[in-house]
DNA sequence: TTGAAAGCGCTACCAC
DNA sequence: GTGGTAGCGCTTTCAA
């Protein structure tokens, strides 16, 4: 059944019948619903590859990300993909892993499919020495990086302030008197360093000297965050507050705590499932994805429609409470 | 650049670039060489509208689910995305959350994209009266059922023996003396209707009773979880042991039997990062996604190059022991 | 081994 | 308001 078919069906020219599917003006109502009947009748669909050719555009976004399977860039491309079908977008799903080589391919990949937008989520950019394949793939499509950053023409970045929310984290743990706060972390993608930088700021704006031994790089497991805290406490490396990059080293530290039959504060980061299934249950950094992802979508259509948008933004962070910190009374009311 | 431009500069037709591109065999080596050359000198990728409208296909696969925020589900469709993508398939994907109507709706969306095929992840068939859809769909384009069932031709179901599972380890658990199993489920899914009837059929070939009392539906959240086992527990009905449908609500019980100060046997089901994150960490049963889904790709594959796959396979699940239950011993050997 | 040309199904411009 | 038609960029058949 193509477009043909339905122009002879209905007695008119294939124009006609492409000017009812495109929602043209031109079109008496007699004619639009005679046609409208026969499409219904015989259950025709556009060919979208014809359509394609002739619009170069198939209303559809790459969504780009490490790996689908981690819970915070699942939420993210949650939310993004209801956002977009909502909006008559497709969405292309690219998990590209950790390797720069093989991000870059996908996004080129990504290109070559011609799709009308590429959203990164996060990124291991400033890993990387080389972020020319972000500039030119710019210039063909409108490009978005949530929780990262790369500052090339064309490209609108939208973050949450992680380096804000972890000075914030250590200017609480202090005026709670905490003095030797564990920081945990593990990949040093943008929002790594983001967070790490946070936490050294946080320190220097309290005054508090800066602990090699306390900033502690684990591999992104329970087992592995665990070992490394138990190790700490055998090795009598004092400490009196944790704080993590992610909510499952924050549980693995926790794990060891218990072990060792000691409570200290604990603020996890992402405020994912496994912050409410800990127990007791972790305080934990809220990274905003539910505000960030549908705003960027907006930018989106905004900027596809030929808008403009400012091309970077960024939005403050949440300390979710929960049983392992709270904040002083007198902090709740400054926020009140 | 087109075609065009790259049989221009070649010095030949746009039938030999074509020819090339598409690894035709009778073509010169010599011209090959040169027109390889312009082609990466001059960075050209074919138009892929203009391809599909060629081929009436575009190497592309449609993945649905219910919600990739769930950890279920984002797993399934990352360990597909990549396989996927290993062979050069690219991924749709579509998030249809639980009502059939936007499911249906989902699915037909996908076919006007003329994907190459479909994968349906988890499905809540059994709750629904009508999956002509289903079978419409199957007549278009081949259908992947991961534990799902749907008989219709053109349908090929890929299944995780739950069933089984659950009937096993009621088994296992009345071995070791338990007579009061508690099993707390959420949705009706077919996976849901699964295990459900496993744990009917478990008790009933172990010659327990059925107790309405026991069998509890609850929302999949950990708090809902705990709030129906805590207020079991305070309405004195006895139990001796858990199982749940989910890894989460499974984390829910633990928590409510642990403000009761009582250890009981648990069991969860997906073997999540919640059931390695609980404390103690919860044995679970792993759904083998690691198997169905790479094994999904493989028959796909096999069909689309016209060749002939089951269409219905069935794998066995797997009990991870953590600290919340052992197989007994006897058992373990039976195993090894 | 190569080229010419006929589609593939649709959009959009130009006449009427 | 409607129809004719020239592309869009590629694949594929048929001749040469």
């Amino acid at each position: 059944m193509t477009i043909y078919d339905v122009a002879e069906k209905s007695g008119v020219s294939i124009a006609t019948v492409s000017r009812i599917l495109n929602g043209g003006k031109n079109v008496s109502e007699k004619t639009r619903q005679k046609v409208l009947a026969v499409i219904e009748e015989e259950g025709y669909t556009p060919n979208i590859f014809a359509r394609g050719l002739g619009l170069d555009s198939i209303q559809m976004v790459g969504l780009l990300c490490t790996d689908v399977a981690d819970a915070y860039y699942a939420k993210a491309v949650s939310i993004l993909e209801n956002e977009l079908h909502q909006k008559g977008f497709d969405v292309l799903l690219y998990c590209t892993g950790n390797r720069p080589e093989d991000k870059k391919k996908s996004l080129q990949m990504l290109l070559e499919k011609r799709v009308d937008a590429v959203i990164l989520i996060g990124s291991a950019f400033r890993e990387e020495t080389d972020n020319s394949h972000l500039e030119q793939a710019a210039k063909q499509v409108p490009l978005f990086i949530i929780n990262g950053l790369a500052e090339f023409p064309g490209v609108t970045c939208v973050a949450c302030d992680e380096h804000g929310a972890v000075m914030q984290n250590v200017a609480e743990l202090y005026k709670q008197g905490r003095r030797r706060i564990l920081y945990l972390y593990d990949a040093l993608t943008y929002s790594g360093f983001q967070k790490l930088d946070g936490y050294r700021d946080g320190l220097q704006s309290c005054g508090l000297p800066w602990d090699e031994a306390l900033a502690v790089r684990v591999e992104k497991s329970l087992w592995d965050a665990k070992r490394a805290v138990f190790e700490l406490l055998e090795e009598g490396i004092a400490f009196d507050a944790v704080m993590a990059s992610e909510d499952l080293l924050a549980a693995g530290a926790q794990k060891a705590l218990q072990q060792k039959e000691i409570t200290l504060p604990i603020i996890g980061f992402n405020n994912s499932l496994i912050a409410e299934c800990a127990t007791p249950s972790l305080t934990s950094v809220d990274n905003m994805l539910d505000t960030l992802c549908p705003y960027t979508v907006g930018l989106l259509l905004r900027l596809l429609k030929g808008g403009e948008a400012p091309n970077k933004t960024v939005v403050s962070a949440k300390l979710v409470e929960r049983e392992t910190f709270q904040l002083s009374e007198d902090k709740k009311e400054e926020t009140t």
